[in-house]
RNA sequence: GGGAGCAUAGCUCAGCUGGGAGAGCGUCUGCCUUACAAGCAGGAUGUCAUAGGUUCGAUCCCUAUUGUUCCCACCA
């Protein structure tokens, strides 16, 4: 025990502490009627793969609450799971399957494709709760859920079924975003726009039996198979005569009609609108206000189909290079613009998203988001930090209905039932075989839901719902859900709609966002530049209690972060690592978090090397000065701790730990007590008080060390640092005088060890110091603190000046005058040097403070405490403007 | 087009309902002072983006401007 080594070692501690937390069962919570519960589920890490920074950041914010709440006597239930990642997923396995062994999902068949995604899911599955548990995460791993799990594909047939009784969900053609890669629609938030450099072709239109052409403008001429008129503006006086008129279709043998549509811009382009209806979702619009054959020119995997005519077959882009030749060739392409626009890609693949009309299914919004909004708008639900609410908002107030079918494998089969012989459908909480109407067999819809349907319900269905389990019943609505601002709109929002409408009640009563984990460029992390960062390999470099420490410093709620790290060989700034070639050998942050868990490591080791039997963490009678002064500051700690925890300030409350415990704790308590250890008097018992009950509030940030240390630790109510309970504020343990003291001896000291710095004098050179001072027993109560902590030989504190020889360097100080003889050590000229420019800054601070105070206005209005505070300041600098003048004066 | 964030020390960032700005890293000086060199002591560095306004008083609140990042929407 006594022998604990030097460095901290994480390693040696980690997986040992986290098994004894898994062996007591402290993260397991049931249903308690004599405590209240505290909840959070995981956002479900998707199993595609391991986890990344970002994850490692939202799992620390979520582990610090839960254990603070744990602590704090709340039943803490956070459930842990993972989500099945419909797309994404499929998408590995898919790349897998074609990587090892040449083949396609189709080769394999439904089935069989299916059972090689539950291995996957199995392997990488597994992989995340270990690593989740290397981070420290006390989840309730009893719980554990996944979103294709029973519960939840129970869950999810409820609330379908549901929905579509309430008619509020319906299939149906509609333009839906369609990512030719996935072969898939995608909802919209599915799809990401990007700035993409074109052109902006100007193609004739023949007006039919006459040689008049119009001019149409298009990004895509591609879809012009599939146009069915060209749309002018009402009020646009340049196309008033051929309105009606029919047009050529080039590089076919259709004809379609000029019409009018408001929806067209005079000023933009031509004029001319070619109108594709099942192509734009404009147009769409266009063509069904004017009842336009809807004419579907690609394939699946966006080939061009027989529409195309002799382009079929190809490839979207191929044919549009193609076809432009051929216009140029007929004369019919008037000019080619540069032209950049935003275009649309799929999120998971990258692959630019055609618009396409579709049977699909949709959620219909309008009606669910009334209640979510009403929801965050009553602050039954609260966004941290506020101004997410706005983003919120935002998107709930403009929604529009959520295409939820996707025509993939993996994921929730929609349960509707298609009868081929009576045309029947369907939709059914249970497998049915045979029509309910004409009694033939059916055939279930082959598509699968969004996988951020079974998501949205996660709040709820890892629960019970939509039984009425005790757990439902006792930890439904959630407390807080943690999560980055950039899934708002994938995930919480729809969480929110969907448990005010089956549930009755907003799913929790926090949302807390975070920002991103940038890489060192301030750059997202992202496998393709290589500059994504491994959580694991942080923590087996530095330690997970400095990793988590790392990622909650200096962060404001809401914000971005950046993780710096060095590589070796270097990497210029500004630019990307190459993974096999650059290798990560340091990370700045972490470094300076692996120091701190050192400092409290080395500082324990001096508390535990010092204790003798009888030492305990009950306070003593007679405490000293210094002993109170360290409980005042503690006790003023855990309120700090405990306020901001509560506001969700975990930066602040780190940033308060780390000074209290390197700072007051640290530089100034243990060496203030050093003289003491060993006496009669000895202060092992407020070592320990304070030590261990420091411990509990550092244990949410760095939970291994902390739990380690406490370990060691002769406490009172022993047991493990993870279910103590937490510290309270103790008005019996504020000491003002005492702090007042303490901080005046402090000053003092300061003032001396600055003076010797500045005069070059060592450490080993002592000197003998005489305080003039009218606070004699505060003085003399640090006799032992100057001659350690300001290399003194000798300490006289005196009321009077008489008789204090005169070779002296003086200074001044709160409530005291401080002489030290330095014999010849003295520079004269240096000294009057320093004193002088003392003598220029105490004027220049007493003329702002008397503008100050002659000002009528702040006299009139300001608050009197800001008045009070200000006069006594004056005062103090006055005084001490006297010192030096006088110092001044015997010097010369 | 709509919305949000950011601009503070060389770098990365804090700054808690307005009362003369802080940390870490880096840097400079001196130290193995009986827990810690992953340490100790001391120092230097800021027109708190710009211009107005409110106020006795603004880094903080309001307005505008500039720069920057992001989200949403989008005219073919």
């Amino acid at each position: 025990m006594r022998n604990l080594e030097t460095k901290y070692n994480p390693k040696d501690v980690e997986d040992r502490i986290y098994k004894s937390w898994v062996d007591g069962k402290y993260f397991h919570a049931e249903p308690n009627p004599d405590k209240k519960p505290f909840t959070i589920v995981i956002p479900p890490p998707n199993v595609t793969g391991q986890l990344h920074m970002g994850h490692a950041f939202d799992e620390t914010l979520q582990d610090i609450l839960i254990r603070y709440k744990r602590m704090q006597g709340f039943e803490a239930l956070w459930v842990p799971g993972t989500d099945h990642a419909g797309i994404a997923t499929q998408i590995k396995v898919e790349a897998e399957l074609r990587e090892k062994e040449g083949l396609t999902r189709y080769d394999l068949g439904r089935e069989k494709f299916l059972e090689r995604v539950w291995d996957w899911k199995e392997k990488y599955g597994n992989r995340i709760i270990s690593q989740l548990k290397k981070i420290g995460c006390s989840c309730d791993w009893d719980r554990e859920r996944f979103t294709m799990d029973e519960g939840c594909s129970k869950a999810v047939r409820e609330v379908f079924v549901n929905l579509y009784n309430k008619g509020l969900i319906y299939r149906g053609p509609r333009i839906i975003n369609w990512c030719p890669n996935c072969i898939t629609a995608l909802s919209n938030e599915e799809v990401e726009h990007a700035e993409q450099a074109g052109h902006f072709w100007h193609i004739k239109y023949q007006i039919k039996d006459t040689d008049e052409y119009v001019v149409i403008a298009t990004t895509r001429p591609e879809t012009l198979f599939g146009d069915t008129a060209v749309a002018v503006n009402p009020e646009d006086e340049r196309y008033k005569n051929i309105v009606g008129k029919m047009l050529l279709l080039p590089l076919t043998d259709r004809e379609i009609p000029v019409i009018t549509d408001e929806y067209v811009d005079k000023e933009f382009g031509t004029g001319c609108v070619k109108i594709t209806p099942a192509h734009d979702p404009n147009d769409f619009e266009v063509g069904k206000r004017h009842d336009l054959e809807i004419i579907k020119v690609m394939n699946d995997d966006a080939t061009m189909n027989s529409y195309a005519g002799k382009y079929e077959g190809m490839d979207r882009y191929e044919c549009r290079k193609a076809m432009i030749k051929d216009l140029e060739e007929m004369g019919l392409l008037v000019k080619t613009e540069e032209h950049s626009h935003n275009v649309g890609q799929c999120y998971r693949c990258g692959t630019t998203i055609e618009p396409i009309v579709s049977d699909q299914w949709f959620v219909q919004m309008k009606p669910l988001a009334e209640a979510a909004i009403e929801a965050v708008n009553s602050k039954e639900t609260e966004f941290v930090p506020e101004r997410f609410s706005k983003t919120y908002m935002n998107w709930m107030e403009n929604v529009y209905d959520w295409c939820i079918s996707r025509q993939l494998w993996w994921g929730h089969r929609i349960p509707a039932f298609y009868c081929d012989d009576c045309g029947e459908m369907t939709v059914s909480k249970e497998d049915i075989t045979v029509c309910p109407k004409c009694g033939k067999p059916v055939r279930q819809e082959e598509d699968v839901l969004d996988t951020w349907f079974s998501s949205a319900l996660w709040p709820f269905s890892t629960l019970g719902w939509p039984e009425e389990t005790e757990d439902y019943k006792y930890f439904y609505p959630t407390s807080t859900l943690v999560t980055g601002y950039d899934i708002i709109f994938f995930w919480v929002s729809r969480m929110i709609f969907s448990a005010c409408e089956h549930t009755g009640k907003a799913p929790f009563k926090h949302v807390f966002i975070h920002g991103l984990v940038r890489d060192g460029n301030g750059e997202k992390m992202s496998k393709s530049k290589g500059n994504g960062i491994d959580p694991l390999q942080i923590i087996d470099m530095f330690g997970a209690d400095a990793l988590r420490f790392t990622l909650v410093t200096g962060v404001a709620p809401g914000n971005d972060m950046r993780f710096p790290v060095t590589y070796d060989p270097p990497v210029e700034k500004g630019k990307n690592p190459n993974p096999e070639v650059n290798k990560i050998v340091g990370a700045p942050g972490v470094e300076a978090s692996r120091n701190f868990a050192n400092k409290i490591w080395n500082a324990s080791r001096f508390v535990l090397m010092n204790l003798d039997d009888s030492a305990s963490d009950v306070l003593p009678k007679n405490l000293m000065a210094e002993d109170k002064w360290i409980l005042s500051k503690f006790n003023d700690l855990v309120k700090k701790i405990t306020d901001n925890l509560d506001k969700f300030e975990l930066g602040v409350a780190v940033q308060n730990l780390y000074d209290f415990i390197w700072d007051e704790f640290c530089d100034w308590y243990i060496e203030l007590v050093k003289p003491r250890m060993g006496t009669e008097n000895n202060p092992q018992n407020v070592l320990v008080y304070v030590l261990s009950n420091v411990l509990k509030l550092l244990h949410p940030f760095m939970p291994f060390i902390t739990e380690e240390i406490y370990s060691y630790l002769p406490v009172t109510d022993k047991k493990a640092l993870i279910i103590t309970p937490w510290c309270e504020y103790k008005e019996e343990l504020n000491f003002k005088q005492d702090v007042e003291n303490i901080e005046m001896i402090k000053s003092a000291i300061k003032a001396i060890r600055n003076i010797r710095s500045e005069m070059n004098v060592p450490p080993s050179k002592k000197a003998k110091l005489i305080i003039v001072t009218q606070k004699a027993d505060v003085f003399k109560n640090g006799e032992a603190f100057f001659k350690k902590l300001a290399w003194a030989d000798s300490v006289e504190v005196t009321s009077s000046k008489d008789g204090i020889e005169e070779n002296c360097i003086s200074l001044v100080t709160d409530g005291a005058e401080i002489f030290m003889p330095q014999g010849d050590l003295i520079d004269k000229e240096k000294e009057i040097a320093r004193l002088t420019q003392e003598k220029v800054k105490l004027e220049g601070e007493i003329l702002r403070v008397e503008k100050k105070l002659s000002n009528e206005g702040f006299v009139a209005k300001a608050p009197k405490a800001v008045i009070d505070a200000e006069r006594e300041k004056g005062e103090k600098y006055k005084e001490m403007l006297d010192k030096v003048l006088e110092g001044l004066k015997n010097l010369q």
